[in-house]
DNA sequence: CATGAATGAGTTTTCATTCAT
DNA sequence: TATGAATGAAAACTCATTCAT
């Protein structure tokens, strides 16, 4: 069971004429994520994904037109997922504190059922490779949130100051919280994870 | 103006008999350090950190055992700086809060003064090439933010729960915001960084 | 005609599975074995061992770990080589004298027929690269060539000191005969070849 | 008490008007001579040589022209030294039986004295770098002990055959024996060198 | 003169990418 | 179509030599 089996699920990736074969072109993406997760992207040389993959080196040439290309695929679609899977598991008629609560546990499912995803998103730096349309892809999840959040400050639950720092407080407290847990220093507890909710919501709220 | 000419009023860097040049280490460490903010650790070549240092590429390794050597040294005084520095800012004969406040702010001050020192130190995935007096430092540094912690505990102003639950939520908050900065998503104002620093209050205080 | 066609004769090569194409295999040891002669091992380039192998540099890679592993692989085919040439082409059944012939014209034979694998046998000052395995074989020809003085000490056919003198005596003397014709200091011919044969045997003689 | 106290006595080192302190410049011969012996030519650097030496790296080039120069002129002053040595402790009027003794143990004591002086004339691959002064030297060591060669073959002492022959058999011999010794395989007592001077005598004798 | 910090050409080695099979 | 052996450009690092002091 791993991230792509879920990320099948979704509309994510192009219809690429070329590549007739979705399965071994998961099993790249899968062995990749591994191992930029283990090793860093440029601790990876793409024949060790391929060997892990079981396929030739060169077949990762007929799926993806680089080692940039196979990254930043991989890179969308696991951000699609984890904003598809936080904002399907919610249920939006409940009052917004709940809603809130949802979106934090959902948040929390996803890093500990796909952790090595979760990590990959937001271990790495990013910065130096990410193509235009990864960006967009992350733009385009950004200004959901937004707007929630937006909804939320209508309704005077949350506070009325920007949104994106709210954002921030509270999606980056989380991943320092999984950072952290990645390198040992705490146990992400059921105990923990309510905790941080509470204290995170009380950031935020109005 | 940039982040060692700081470190040089330090008592930070180990006196090295073998490198009677402070200027060229400077040098060299400056141009690692925007290398490395620019295009990661892996990304950057050597002898382009010598070019942009205005050294020869053979001269880096007068200086530094090797490319782990001078990233590691990077680190170690950029984190001990911001220790330092914020620590040095604060005076402790006022209330939780206030402390608190001027904690914030004395981070916000050296995110601002030396941008490119505070996104190294969390840019990176550095935890493969650390060694481990860096880490040593590291931890240091955490502890002594631990019992800053507990101390507020003991007076009953922040929440009773685990306090490196406590600091990652403060941290990464902060983290987020000049990352977030340097992406060009937001604006560090005043009016930003007061507003945060109340939000995060609020998500520690009892 | 090299000392590698005849190498390819004995069953000394380990079996490498992941290095498919012994042909060029054989290019590179080749190519290695000319130049370690010609300009000794350090002075050697991998570039040029590849250059003059007709392979890409990285290529050597494929074939050899490194190239002190290159230069360990050549030297145990060599010396086995000469080994298996020198015992096997000599006919015990006979008087120890004839025997002792035998071996003498044998050694010259192969350095005769594989001059650049003989010198570079005795031509370098290996100790600083050869790796146990290497060392290994040495020992194991030493053993073999000690086992046999001794039997011919048992006959009374030789001289009652230690065979390790004798064996240096014997074989230094070669070593110094073929290492002056390669300077161009002496031509061996059959002549001198069976001259000093019989120098050397008086000089072992009971 | 270092071979170049010896060297000194000789009337070898040419004087070099630009080079006015002999002390350093067989401050830097002792020590090249150390390091040449214990990690190649190839492998000891040139400052290395110069902080064994207690110079600076740019003095070296004050007496030398270069690193090859130095070896060369090394090279030159322990040949030289060895032949003085071994000629001058010779008394020629004695049968020439003794002669040969003489001079057996004479190029013993040498290499019992200076053990690195006589290892790094036979340790290296030194075809590489050697010039035509150093090999001229050679040269003229060598047409001396023909020409002695030749006298004990009119005297019908030793074998009529080449001299060049006879010399190798007595030279290499010596020279097996001590690169054995420096390896660890045989340790030369004075039986030891009693018993192969015996054994190469008779390789020569008529 | 003597120095030793600085250099850049050269070293070994890796790896993203290609292309003959 | 899939392969994986081959490649060569580029990486980290070394060191003989120079030259400002």
């Amino acid at each position: 069971m791993n991230i792509h089996s879920f990320v099948a699920m979704t509309p994510v990736q192009p219809a690429r004429a070329h590549t007739p074969d979705p399965d071994k072109r998961t099993a790249i993406l899968d062995a990749a994520l591994d191992l930029f997760v283990e090793r860093g992207y440029y601790g990876t040389a793409v024949p060790l994904v391929a060997e892990r993959a079981g396929v030739g080196a060169g077949t990762i040439y007929r799926y993806f037109k680089s080692k940039e290309d196979l990254v930043n695929s991989l890179y969308r679609q696991v951000k699609q997922s984890l904003a598809n899977f936080v904002l399907m598991g919610v249920k939006q008629d409940v009052p917004a504190r709940e809603v809130f609560r949802q979106l934090w546990f959902r948040l929390a499912e996803f890093a500990q059922k796909y952790p090595k995803g979760f990590a990959f998103l937001e271990l790495h730096h990013h910065g130096s490779y990410l193509d235009d349309e990864s960006r967009a892809i992350e733009a385009r999840i950004l200004d959901l949130t937004r707007a929630f959040i937006m909804r939320l400050q209508v309704e005077k639950v949350v506070k009325p100051i920007a949104p994106m720092t709210l954002m921030i407080i509270v999606y980056w407290s989380f991943i320092g919280l999984t950072r952290c847990a990645q390198e040992g220093r705490i146990e992400i507890t059921d105990e923990v994870l309510a905790q941080t909710e509470q204290c995170v919501w009380e950031a935020i709220r109005y």
